[in-house]
DNA sequence: ATGAGTGCAAAGTGTTTGCAACTAT
DNA sequence: ATAGTTGCAAACACTTTGCACTCAT
């Protein structure tokens, strides 16, 4: 079930989510909200076992299997968004049409935080990769790595 | 123990790789020899199991585990290389100073196929990254996504 | 001979699936 | 009422680890 999503209505967030999923037909169940609950509540990119344990302070009584399903039926309709890792999980956020602020990442792999980057940092790599081998390049679930500053000053390994 | 690796001598990848193991002290057992020689025959990017696979036919009695700690070791020497993918195993080949053809790969999301694309791909973000945030990309080891010329024409699902 | 390398079993991560029970509509 | 969701157990794919044994040096 793809969908479209609309921008944030003024409530919040969690209600506009909750708004798509009712125009989509979907149920709005304690799980899904408190998906929604959570990621609205950080700007942090949270994997899904911090998503559940975030989720459970709210709901108390949620499976790891659930939160994995809400997270799909959410990215489904575009609310929100994963990235993958070389090594380690994928992290959620809520995403830009809910936020409004589009952006790419990029993780350290000495200390392993996400950091957000500019939305258009891969432009010219997917222009030049559409002009040379019409390859269209998705740039936005996946991180690549690399080393933040205060990281490498340490002396940080590559790994 | 990491270390760095001379060009090849002239004998082909694999003697150059035994030639680089003796010189760090490291043993040369079947299995090296059989990854070496999997790896210098082909081009393409093979996962670990692909790897085994092939050694059986050379060697007969290799461990999945032998294989993955073999990689690693040839790894550390700077012999192979590998790219991570968002979904799916780490895909492996010799390392440019071996194959004297240095580049970057992309994975699409519908045939699942690795393909090379230019060195210099990404320099421009590294660039902007670096000048903005002191943050050092390392792009070699991670494949972007996206969708070949081919799958996407096919109207291929972006997954 | 001796310690690095191997085989095997087992565990470890992160994620998905099958199915009966539940609940939002 | 009833289909969509959930909880649980179990499987899954990929990779790593512990330990006794073997073989390259």
């Amino acid at each position: 079930m793809v969908g479209s999503v609309a921008v944030d209505g003024g409530g919040g967030p969690v209600s506009a989510g909750i708004a798509v999923l009712r125009r989509h037909g979907e149920r709005v169940t304690p799980a899904r909200r408190a998906v929604l609950e959570v990621l609205g509540a950080t700007t942090e990119h949270l994997s899904a076992e911090e998503v559940l344990g975030r989720a459970l302070a709210i709901s108390r009584s949620l499976h790891r299997t659930t939160i994995y399903r809400a997270l799909e039926t959410l990215g489904e309709l575009g609310l929100v968004t994963h990235v993958h890792t070389d090594h380690g999980p994928a992290f959620y956020h809520l995403s830009a049409p809910l936020t409004g602020t589009p952006h790419l990442h990029v993780r350290c792999r000495v200390c392993e935080r996400i950091m957000d980057v500019p939305a258009d940092l891969l432009d010219d790599a997917v222009r030049r990769l559409r002009e040379t081998a019409g390859f269209l390049l998705l740039v936005d679930h996946t991180a690549l790595a690399g080393l933040c500053s205060g990281c490498e000053a340490a002396g940080g390994h590559p790994g």
